[in-house]
RNA sequence: GCCCUCGUAGCUUAAUGGAUAAAGCAAGGCUCUUCUAAGGCUUUGAUGGGGGUUCGAUUCCCUCCGGGGGCACCA
């Protein structure tokens, strides 16, 4: 639709000059606006306000009849469109026979994108970090995979490095086979901090870790079995986890799967001359990029997350071919990233695709500080779910309380699931969360759970009227109506912009609108109760257009949407 | 000290350089003999300070203040 507008526009001005369109927030403004009369007028030396009467005057002459109700100039110099009811009640149709297909595009047909997300540290319990990433992480190849895109889901474990030479100094003194296997992140974590502890009155602790993993990274026997069973324990947890969450995966190749790579690797940039021994480590000097030198070998010969991470570009851009590599990891990594994409650069492999470090605020403890999992001051992600499942379940069995148990539990799961994934989408990533039980496990307002009432109520209706018969869409042409219409056609365009942005705060915000603007039309007409029946079922063909969106919505944020809360 | 990030209503947040700064929560009022009141309507209330660029700044630049994170042998 912007587009359209945008197209005959441009005919009427100097060519690469930027035609802007935007939707403004007050509907007197317009359903579409455009400053670009203010943006010529120094250019081409007259006032704001004639040349967008010039150009009002031509778009008029110019565009399909019947498009515009109404085209105004206003001060200081905007163009104002408005779309006529005939046009609206056109695209209503079509969105209505489109179906679930609506919103969709495939303007990444032909494209793959890697998306690396979730990237759990095994024996290490998914807090509400991970959570945050997860959700985040899916929602966003869901917004890709509706733009046409091939994506590749990637969960990039963390399952190498020093932390296991840890684990393993921890296990052989203090572990117990069958603890393990009864709760095994639970009793590894347990290891772990008391590693951690026990490493402030002995230092040969530490130096005995390092031991242990150059023992497991040049292939001791010992050591590889029990990594391998530490991964295995782990993975049955996070799946039970992902499930819940609803997230899936294609990839689960881990840092452990570049291992052997890594002495080439080092090898290769010494040779080439892009990295340097400097004090027995390692490192890529990056001054032309600002920044610290990246140390790839550790003074002990160890390899490092950043070395492992040049061998996964390489991997990734030579088997799949993508054209973007998304990395959803938390700003605290920003650093650690830039050098990467600095690596990236000397090599030459940036030009072959876009990467992004989709970065994004912290979940912080409450009182603002950060979690720890060395102090063992988290959240799990386990008890964020359990909670605000039950919480969900409160309230269905308090509406519904006729619902067979079976079925509410289900709709609890998915209310609850719900109410957690809208709570982390709806602000922008950068900021940080102040963790908050309250706000997390809000059912009400703006709210996962206030989309899925809204789907629910909606689709109550078409299936208490049994069918749509034979409709006059010409019969809709109050104002409620017709806003609803324009509210829906703005949604493929919210879309784009969250892959612009790779963030879908925009849309959990649309979405609301959305619902708000049906939940009004609800409230104040009473739709089956129509006695003119082409105009009742030509409301059951908009209140459907407006079900679909919301159910293609919330999928893409990983909401599901029963038809019935 | 350097780098990243954030600062908007009592609280949590929104706003490709645009018009009257948008919501939710909390607080007050109204609203179910009616298709789900988890709703709808309504009242109160905000851009950290100071400069600059611009016809126009929450947005861009400078500076100060404040919160969070990071700064080579962890990830």
């Amino acid at each position: 639709m912007k587009e359209l507008i945008e197209k005959t526009i441009k005919e009427f001005i100097p060519s690469g000059f930027p035609a802007e369109i935007s939707i403004p927030a007050h509907s007197e403004f317009g359903h579409y606006s455009t400053n670009v009369a203010m943006r010529l007028a120094p250019i081409e030396k007259k006032a704001p306000l004639n040349i967008a009467e010039e150009l009002k005057e031509k778009i008029l002459n110019s565009a399909p009849k019947g498009l515009f109700s109404k085209i105004e100039t206003v001060a200081p110099g905007f163009l104002n469109f408005w779309l006529s009811d005939e046009f609206l009640r056109k695209e209503l149709l079509a969105i209505y026979k489109n179906k679930k297909k609506f919103g969709r595009s495939n303007i990444g047909k032909g494209k793959r994108i890697i998306v690396e997300h979730s990237s759990n540290n095994i024996a290490k319990p998914m807090h509400v970090g991970h959570l945050r990433n997860t959700i985040l992480g899916d929602s966003l190849a869901n917004v890709f995979e509706a733009l046409g895109y091939k994506v590749v889901r990637w969960n990039y474990l963390g399952d190498w490095g020093t932390q296991f030479g840890k684990l393993i100094v921890a296990y052989k003194l203090w572990g117990n086979r069958k603890e393990i296997e009864k709760e095994p992140i639970a009793a590894m974590t347990a290891l772990y901090i008391k590693f951690h502890d026990e490493a402030k009155s002995d230092e040969t602790l530490e130096v005995k870790a390092r031991e242990e993993f150059q023992k497991l990274e040049s292939g001791n026997k010992e050591n590889r079995k029990l990594w391998e069973w530490f991964k295995k324990e782990s993975l049955l947890e996070f799946k039970k986890m992902y499930k819940l969450l609803g997230a899936e995966f294609d990839v689960w190749l881990g840092e452990s799967f570049y291992e052997r790579q890594m002495t080439p690797l080092i090898a290769e940039m010494l040779e080439k001359g892009i990295a340097v021994k400097s004090e027995g480590a390692v490192v890529i000097p990056l001054d032309k990029y600002n920044l610290l030198p990246g140390l790839i070998q550790k003074s002990d010969g160890a390899s490092l997350y950043l070395t492992r991470d040049i061998a996964n570009i390489r991997y990734r851009l030579k088997k799949y071919k993508p054209a973007k590599i998304l990395y959803v990891i938390g700003n605290e990594q920003t650093f650690q990233f830039e050098q990467l994409f600095a690596v990236a650069n000397i090599l030459g492999l940036d030009k072959l695709a876009e990467l992004h470090h989709i970065k994004y605020g912290l979940v912080l403890a409450e009182g603002g500080k950060k979690f720890s999992t060395r102090e063992g001051r988290v959240v799990s992600a386990e008890e964020v779910i359990d909670k605000v499942k039950a919480l969900a379940k409160e309230v269905v069995s308090k509406k519904n309380p006729e619902m067979a148990a079976k079925k509410a539990d289900k709709i609890s799961e998915s209310v609850g699931v719900g109410a957690l994934k809208y709570f982390n989408l709806k602000e922008h990533r950068h900021s940080d969360i102040v963790f908050d039980w309250e706000k997390m496990l809000s059912l009400s307002g703006q709210s996962g759970p206030y989309l899925q009432y809204t789907f629910a109520r909606l689709s109550r209706v078409i299936k208490k009227a049994k069918r749509i018969g034979n409709y006059d869409l010409t019969r809709l042409s109050n104002p409620e109506e017709m806003a609803l219409v324009k509210k829906l056609l703005d949604f493929p365009e919210e879309i784009e912009k969250s892959a612009e942005q790779f963030g879908v705060n925009n849309i959990t915000l649309y979405l609301y609108e959305l619902a708000n603007l049906g939940n009004r039309f609800y409230e104040t007409t009473p739709i089956l109760k129509d006695a003119d029946k082409a105009r009742l079922n030509a409301r059951l063909v908009l209140i459907d257009a407006v079900r679909n969106v919301l159910k293609t919505g919330l999928s893409i944020l990983g909401i599901s949407s029963p038809e019935e809360i």
